[in-house]
DNA sequence: TCTCCGTAGGAATGCGCTTCCACGATAGAC
DNA sequence: GTCTATCGTGGAAGCGCATTCCTACGGAGA
């Protein structure tokens, strides 16, 4: 029953074998307006079954002029901030018979473009760019320019991070979570801060520490600028960035790192150095990788629901139709204490 | 001069632009056996690019026959061992003009088979199965079943993991791995051993434990199948799993958790617990997941450059075309000895 | 019995592109 | 000088499918 022709199984290879046409083959197969008898429904089926007959994508999405295909662009898919997102993407995609193809700018923010105009080629309906925006007006530019192009063309653009597109937005409350973790920290008595700053180019990086500042302030509490060290926003940055300000720690109670995967690295920068974290040093992060929740002792950090984001972003792709003016959605983070700062005093 | 006709440019705008025939500007566009004058095609890359013109890849794969659609299906993208894997193919697939689209399994093996068939919809020139193969016959005999057609389709299908199947394969010596660790941490004096095993139907679970305790027997130590705790491939399994081993510790010296993020849950309950690693306990994984390097205590774990096997894998892809038989490629692991197992007595 | 309408099935068209084939022109061989 | 390769170009077929249009058929109403 299941012989198979050599190369691809055609449509009119199961209409020949059900002895109906190719017409009514495809409208058994895919439903439509039109309905198709039950036996030869049946007998469609059947021949599709023993045929292992899988329709052409590429030929149906000829054929309808759309296709099913969405893209997820990221900086880094081993980044646990971004394959947390792409989790969350993944799931909510499930079962909506899209297929998600990846695009990884390899933490070169102008790449974006390049895989912008491939997913164009494919005809994606749509694209999440989960990445942070840049201030680089050049390439915000190229980006802006080729975002038009590919909604003109019909497709649809999904941000993720900063409002700064005329897109569908899932906004990260990146200043707002810093803020709150400022005024935290200030209650647990902590008063000289240092901060791990991350590339300053980078918005999500920049938004966490003016947050981060502005939350100090507010407590009455300055930031000396000589104390905000910017580093690569990964493992190795903090790292680098923390055994910078090693050298004047004596002058600081209490360092913050943008991300939760810098603020590992500094975690171990601070440990070679022979501190101990807390007593000698409070440290916190943002995001709360879950990957990195056993780490000891554990992170005060920011936790970002960052599978939700991904799946918000996805939820925003399949709306759009819907919709004819971009929309916002936006997501809080919320701090959460552990061990790498002191306990609350009271 | 970006004028931009709604909705998409086809090759025939280019064509009419440059005054030209559709075959021509083909030709000019991507190449081909028959050259085009020089003046000629000046006109028609002039024309694309002030059209702003991306070739529809849907028509050329109809046209030519074939796609430049890699799919790379995961059990779970959250997983650092599989990002990892995923940042090894997208590393290896940049500047190779493909595509890679991504299927996540969500822990459910069955659904390969449904991302087998949706790529074999897209005419996907190849997929890489990242995951463990299983011990579980219906499911392997449809997989099994679904890569021959897909082959039959003209698709290329790579495996990561066991070499379980008639395809290329990307085997990881997780036995010989565990192994030699078993030695190892003989040799540091650790002589009563548990294993936080993973599912037993993951044959890169069971590989390990089997490994394992071969290395133990090697070296005259027993393993007591009543310290073999299965439980789930991720941090709550290992912490789970560990927390039943709890009630018997006393008898253990040593703990293998089959894979880092169980080796991380576990580190957790035994702290809960009042267990210092490495004083009361050793502690053992296996990945060396790159993100949780900094835990502490250090874990001691095999080495797997998981980018390198997403990468070798890719390759594979690549070459497939030049080859008739399946090829395999082994990675061996590399014992790293840490702080989360007692010092050498040396 | 005849006409009209609703319906199921089939033929034909077109999606955008590559590529085979044909054609004319130019260059090289005799 | 004519004859045959060679090369650049255009014409047109066809990739696999959805869909529109058309036809044939059958039942209901007159």
């Amino acid at each position: 029953m299941a012989e198979q022709p050599r190369g691809s199984v055609t449509l009119m290879d199961v209409a020949a074998r059900a002895g109906v046409s190719l017409a009514t083959a495809s409208r058994a197969l895919n439903g439509s307006t039109r309905r198709v008898g039950d036996d030869l429904r049946e007998r469609v089926l059947a021949a599709a079954r023993s045929l292992n007959y899988a329709a052409n994508a590429q030929a149906q999405a000829m054929a309808r002029g759309r296709t099913n295909v969405v893209g997820l662009v990221v900086h880094d898919i081993a980044d646990p901030y971004f394959s947390s997102i792409a989790a969350g993407v993944m799931e909510a995609a499930e079962g909506h018979q899209v297929l998600v193809t990846l695009g990884s700018t390899l933490r070169r923010p102008e790449r974006e473009v390049d895989y912008l105009v491939a997913l164009r080629g494919q005809r994606s309906r749509a694209v999440i760019l989960a990445g942070s925006r840049m201030d680089d007006s050049p390439v915000a530019d190229a980006l802006r320019r080729e975002i038009d192009i590919f909604e003109n063309d019909g497709g649809n653009v999904v941000a993720i991070s900063q409002k700064q597109l005329p897109v569908d937005t899932v906004v990260i409350e990146n200043r707002l979570g810093a803020r709150d973790l400022a005024t935290e920290l200030v209650g647990l008595g902590y008063r000289r801060f240092g901060v791990l700053a991350g590339p300053d180019a980078l918005l999500t990086a920049r938004d966490r520490v003016h947050g981060f500042r502005e939350g100090l302030g507010r407590s009455g509490v300055d930031l000396d600028p000589a104390f905000v060290v910017h580093g690569a926003f990964t493992r190795d940055g903090g790292h680098q960035a923390m055994s910078t300000l090693l050298d004047r720690i004596g002058e600081l109670d209490c360092v913050f790192a943008v991300n939760d995967v810098m603020a590992v690295g500094a975690m171990a920068a601070a440990r070679e150095h022979g501190l101990e974290i807390p007593r000698d040093l409070g440290l916190a992060g943002f995001d709360d990788i879950s990957t990195l929740r056993d780490v000891n002792p554990a992170l005060t950090t920011v936790r970002l629901p960052l599978e939700k984001v991904g799946a918000t972003a996805f939820e925003l792709v399949l709306s759009a139709a819907e919709r004819t003016k971009p929309s916002t959605r936006r997501i809080k983070g919320e701090v959460v204490l552990r061990q790498s700062t002191r306990p609350s005093p009271a």
